[in-house]
DNA sequence: TAGGCCATGTGGTCCAACCACATCAACTAC
DNA sequence: GTAGTTGATGTGGTTGGACCACATGGCCTA
């Protein structure tokens, strides 16, 4: 009785007709990330394959990163889809960007086009605002009982990274992540340079606080826009000219 | 009798501790390209575990086309090592990474993000589209000799990494860079599942050329749409539902 | 010698259990 | 009544055994 209507090859192997089965269901909509497949028990009996075959299937997909299978009962129970597969082959992903030498300005450029593309696409609701929003707090903190400049910068790169997690894109998440050094090591120059320490970081702090804000109220478009100026105006002021206006640093 | 020094993390799930067996062997050069697994019995008596988990752990290696599993006796039989994941993915089999959840969604995502960034504001004249130029006809030449569909794509994957460094943007670059692995490991996998590859060819060819083109006329925002629809059409064309070794489901 | 047959070994599939785990509802003790 | 315990339920994780289809190669027969 369950005919679905996949053209079966005669001789697909099993495993192949339950993976069918499953890309057919995300690609119709009836299955979307964050849904759970039905258990395996289950869908070995609507699909007349053994169990076996089901678990072999849910086995590739969980290598490919589209499902996560978790035991027991519950939320966290069940083949859970994580990732759209419309084109998805997992693979390994090793990041080891050199961000040894790399000139100032285009690290300007690629953090103003990672983190606006981000800012862009965040959720409202993404659980990284919550840990954003706090480091928001701590800063306050840290710029009451004037601490250094430094300790305010760690916590406004952790910032920035958890603004680039609530995308949700764990290569972009990734490469933030890689660039992370590289903005660190610019903060020495750039507290070096300030005439006025304590306006730097409240105007920062509410440039922050009207980028979470943006992102808080959907309003993705917005908060691209603050981000770039945001990032601009940070080197700007550290004395780093930025990039002239989206043409790289010619030379 | 078979003491293999593998440190076995106390609650690592079966198939993954043979994925890590299978590693060793080929990390370690006891198996290599062309070479044959022992046979699944005898790999699970020798493993202490089942021939389920032994088959879980072939099943994925399989869909990531390290292996090709034939039935019956003689040289097609057994399960055979057809691609050497050791230099594909980097210097070792990070498995545990590919059920890490890393979509390749993402992957995809991001490549789109810098590619047709680096696409739309790459010069005309920029030296790096010479090699690109040289690359296109290296390809032709390739797909004009043979079916080599793995040397095709090696010089794929160096045509768009020559049109990211066209955009003069080191990090930019650097990141492309570190993708490089995974998109390769992607396309192994992609061509064993074609089922016309030279029309494939032909059609990437033709992308790739309105692509340079778009860039040598200064035409970057035309530049930028052909690249994400190139990308896109790249991945969805290798889609799941067809992992190595069965061929694909006709349309 | 030529042809056919079958023992052997492979992966492919299926089944029936059992386990570990996590939740939730019913129950019990206070 | 509340708090803690216990068991039912359902999930994926694992196992061993069984049978199948297939391909080879040697044995046996004509």
């Amino acid at each position: 009785m369950w005919s679905n209507h996949i053209n079966y090859d005669s001789d697909m192997r099993t495993h192949q007709l339950v993976l069918t089965w499953i890309e057919k269901q995300l690609s119709d909509g009836q299955l979307s990330v964050g849904g759970r497949l039905p258990s395996e028990r289950t869908l070995a009996e609507q699909l007349a394959v053994s169990r076996t075959s089901v678990r072999e299937a849910i086995r590739i997909l969980e290598a490919m990163g589209v499902v996560r299978a978790g035991v027991g009962s519950g939320p966290e129970a069940g083949t859970v889809v994580i990732s759209d597969p419309t084109a998805a082959l997992g693979s390994a992903l090793r990041l080891h960007v050199a961000t040894q030498h790399l000139p100032v300005s285009d690290i300007v450029e690629t953090r103003i086009l990672l983190e606006t593309w981000a800012a862009a696409r965040a959720k409202p609701d993404a659980p990284e605002l919550d840990l954003a929003a706090m480091l928001l707090g701590e800063m306050d903190a840290v710029e009451r009982v004037a601490r250094t400049a430094d300790d305010f910068l760690a916590l406004d790169i952790r910032f920035h990274l958890a603004l680039a997690d609530a995308a949700g894109n764990a290569v972009v998440s990734a490469m933030m992540g890689s660039l992370r050094e590289s903005i660190q090591g610019y903060t020495a120059r750039f507290t070096a340079n300030l005439p006025d320490w304590d306006a730097t970081a409240s105007r920062l702090q509410a440039e922050h606080r009207e980028i979470l804000a943006a992102i808080r109220n959907d309003d993705g478009a917005r908060a691209a826009t603050l981000v770039a100026a945001h990032i601009e105006g940070y080197y700007r002021e550290g004395g780093v000219g930025r990039p002239a206006g989206g043409r790289p640093a010619e030379e």
